[in-house]
DNA sequence: TACTATTAAATGTCTGACATTTTGACAAGC
DNA sequence: GCTTGTCAAAATGTCAGACATTTAATAGTA
């Protein structure tokens, strides 16, 4: 006897429970932030196709669809009657739209992948500011300004945050979008979770939040006049005051402003 | 009667044989390299699950695996009932490893694609190499070393310029490795559809490859001596080499070293 | 010990059927 | 003429069961 069909079924003890008329991307949202939320280890087995068929009562070719996404993310790998497992944090597809959607929704935020996307931010955004301001046509400005108005018009409200968190991610996506190039602009996709994360888990006060509008005004000011530097410096300033909020609702005083040091061997 | 069961089916005229023992993997690369070789346009009609069963004589089973790698990668979109369509380019997963294999193997490549990566390498290397100068440990030189040693050994003989082509990869992979930050990593598999169409399509003479090899070796030192600002440099007059390169390797000679813009409305 | 055949477990694929969503046609009613 | 409701067709989504293939462990044998 192998199977360990009546088993209390550990592995599957970390799955969340599912809505009775799921479809195959309901199941892979499940799956997905189990994985995220950190309940496997890099290397553990994940649970049988037929285990899962039973967990939540539904066929295996669903399953297989839903694991599927989680192969092409990168979250697990599959093999041949060997099995799933969990791969390392390193292998998974941060730059996958799908993972952003999937850790956008987490109720516990992976802090390593928060400061590995803050830090890329960081290096990243103050550049991307740049190209932005030498590119930027009329429809940008569009954007970015109406993205400006709803985080302005939604400030302070609490009944808003919701809405003013998605503002601040159209601003930035707004702004790797002006680059005019489709790779920093696919990039884009990896704001939600940090953004949202951030917003969620910190209390600003009315003054800081001010000061926040003003440094992003300042961004979208240097874009609109075509000024590079100026641009590539108020965005900084923008990730500067984040760094600080973050610092603020972190308990742990992380370093959170320099290139964290991580993941050593690798195969 | 709706259906066109016997007519000529222009729509599948584009598709590539396939081997008869063929799998989901290798139906979803036949059918993604007809997508990027730009046989569709963007909003085109893609064909029915029914008909490419017919054309490739395969079960509908595999055809919609094939079908959903090709929706994870952003290249269609699905909907039931309505049918599939190939969605437009600033949509693709560009960042999506699944997607380098796919453009890696093409025979004509997509020059759009080409100049947005190659803009986007211009903009982001240098100042990855610089990350890499601050965070590289052993390990990350040992990477670097092997991989330039690879480049040096096999430089010169066209029967090992595969393998020359995947040295270059390696070492610009290394870079972004070394810079120790999750994101920037991912970023590395961006690297090969870019250098391994230039390395196929260009007849350096021994002069230039001696030239790469001396610059690819400078990025490499400053790395080595933490020198970041050395290392930046560098690594732009590596890029500045492989431009020269592309603009002799294509016959149109485009600025290759402009951001390219395009890509209008876009809703 | 070393090698081979067997068996079981897990994922991969095939087939056929039914469910759901979307669109268009058509007729009834105002 | 215009709207509205109903129906049918087309396309993708899901289910169920069977078989194929790959992998690892086991038992048997020289």
């Amino acid at each position: 006897m192998f199977h360990e069909e009546n088993g209390p079924d550990m592995s599957l003890s970390p799955l969340a429970s599912l809505s009775p008329d799921a479809d195959a991307r309901e199941l892979a949202t499940v799956l997905a932030r189990a994985i995220l939320s950190g309940h496997w280890n890099p290397g553990d087995g994940f649970p049988r196709e037929l285990d899962l068929c039973r967990h939540f009562a539904v066929s295996r070719n669903l399953v297989r669809n839903a694991l599927a996404s989680l192969t092409s993310a990168g979250l697990i790998e599959r093999s041949a009657g060997r099995g799933s497992w969990v791969r390392e944090i390193g292998d998974w597809h941060l730059l996958d739209p799908q993972m952003s959607v999937w850790m956008t929704g987490l109720e516990t935020t992976h802090p390593q992948l928060m400061r590995e996307i803050f830090a890329f931010r960081l290096s990243a955004e103050p550049h991307v500011a740049e190209l932005a301001a030498q590119a930027a046509d009329a429809e940008d400005l569009a954007r970015l300004e109406r993205a400006w108005n709803g985080m302005r018009d939604s400030a302070g409200d609490p009944k808003r945050r919701n809405e003013h968190a998605e503002c601040d991610v159209a601003f930035h996506a707004a702004v790797y979008r002006a680059s005019h190039n489709l790779v920093w602009r696919q990039m884009g996709h990896l704001l939600r979770p940090s953004i949202i994360a951030l917003i969620q888990h910190s209390q600003r006060r009315a003054g800081d939040l001010d000061d926040s509008l003003e440094r992003h005004r300042r961004v979208m000011e240097a874009i609109r006049l075509r000024q590079p530097q100026a641009a590539r410096l108020a965005t900084a300033q923008v990730l500067e005051r984040t760094a600080d909020d973050l610092s603020k609702a972190s308990s742990t005083v992380a370093s959170s402003s320099s290139i964290p040091e991580l993941q050593g061997p690798g195969l």
